[in-house]
DNA sequence: CTATTTTGCCACACTATTTTCACACACCGC
DNA sequence: GCGGTGTGTGAAAATAGTGTGGCAAAATAG
């Protein structure tokens, strides 16, 4: 779940912004000042920071400078209508983004979810290698096309997602109620014979004799493991 | 270390974008209008210049024209709106490119990291290829023709971007979520179905059984591929 | 050896995603 | 304003992926 931290001084928009974006199914939390806002940054860590620009003690920019020097929070800034509109265009390229006040609640989602996709892209680029070996056996994460004994095929997301989830844990036991976690999410109650289901198609590719499993072993009362 | 100038008339923007790319490690300079732009080109070299287009005295077009009769200097054009883009979009094909304002930072960073990639590693080849080919298409991005198994059309603008986003990344799967961001901009907020729709139109010109496509692939629950 | 638990496997229902279509709407040049 | 083009949307149809229940087979415990 992604938290965003509102930083905002006005009580009665703080609560509806709080309001609204638990709705949303985002964590929130609130900071009504500037340094406020820090302490709560070092305690905990945030997705996204709602700024408002004007506020007593610490201004939203200078804000944003603090919390630039230690991460790359992003930030959108809330501005009230008349204020000098360059200055906030110039400096919100230190955040992300901008909205001026009044402004509805459809466009600050809309905000953040193009804020956050564009986030979960430039990170996911980065992460590692992009193709899987073991056995006599490869996968491809990119084109999540698989090669292995049992010919070629091209597996589903969650097949891959589970072989993957062994993977990076070959040589060790793997209950299924980990892979549950790992593979489904913590809020999905499949049973575990779906779990069974998985194993067996992904043996059908990658044993040679998928009825005696060597590479996808089978720890009996225990879950499974991928042969290291 | 490299070098970059920044030619912007407004202060604030000018100061932010001083301080985020000198906090990037780039080494900034900035000049205020078009003459000292020239000035300073002239007493330092830069490895590349950030220009605003719309400047009091000489504009960012002029500018362009100037610097490109002493240097290949690349430039990336900041513009306000997009009335200049057929303008632009001619410039921009020299290997430069551009951004709408208003831009988020890490936008505009990628921009500048791909210029430099760019410049490094096709330095004397390639310089600004105008047509792009794959499987039995072909592409030009100059005139946006198209021809494939599917004939012969023009493609829309957007059209042509998307094609080119994916021919950039062939061989990788690209989400409709990275194409959403890198075709239509991170503060655009169409619908993941506007993708389909464009793949679809796409698949009508460039595969030779649009139902079952071969070239612009799908890979269910994760977006598509063009075929490396 | 038998009872009990655990795993393998299949067929089928059900979900989710993708494709496709028809249409609405904005924008642009006339 | 009036078409024409280019874009975005919603809804239905097609398709692929996922989860369940049942039962058989295997492993273990007693």
């Amino acid at each position: 779940m992604k938290r965003i931290l509102i930083v905002e001084d006005e009580p009665n928009l703080a609560d509806g912004l709080e309001m609204n974006l638990t709705a949303e199914g985002y964590e929130v939390a609130v900071a009504e000042n500037g340094n406020a806002a820090l302490e709560l940054i070092e305690r905990m860590s945030f997705d996204l920071a709602l700024v408002d620009v004007m506020m007593p003690g610490m201004d939203g920019f200078s804000l944003c400078k603090k919390i630039r020097k230690t991460s790359h929070l992003p930030i959108i800034f809330l501005t009230a209508r008349s204020q000098d509109e360059d200055k906030i265009k110039g400096l919100a390229l230190g955040g992300d983004d901008y909205l001026t006040k009044p402004f509805n609640l459809g466009e600050l989602l809309q905000r953040i979810t193009s804020i956050f996709r564009r986030m979960s892209w430039e990170s996911a680029s980065e992460t590692g290698r992009k193709i899987l070996t073991f056995a006599d056996s490869e996968l491809n994460l990119e084109t999540l096309k698989a090669t292995g004994p049992g010919g070629e095929t091209f597996l589903s997301h969650r097949e891959a997602m589970a072989l993957k989830f062994l993977y990076e844990r070959r040589g060790q036991s793997v209950s299924r109620d980990m892979l549950l976690d790992g593979v489904w999410g913590y809020r999905a109650y499949p049973s575990t014979r779906t779990v069974d289901n998985f194993i067996l198609r992904l043996r059908k590719i990658f044993e040679s004799d998928p009825a005696n499993p060597t590479v996808i072993k089978s720890i009996r009362g225990v879950g499974y493991m991928l042969d290291a």
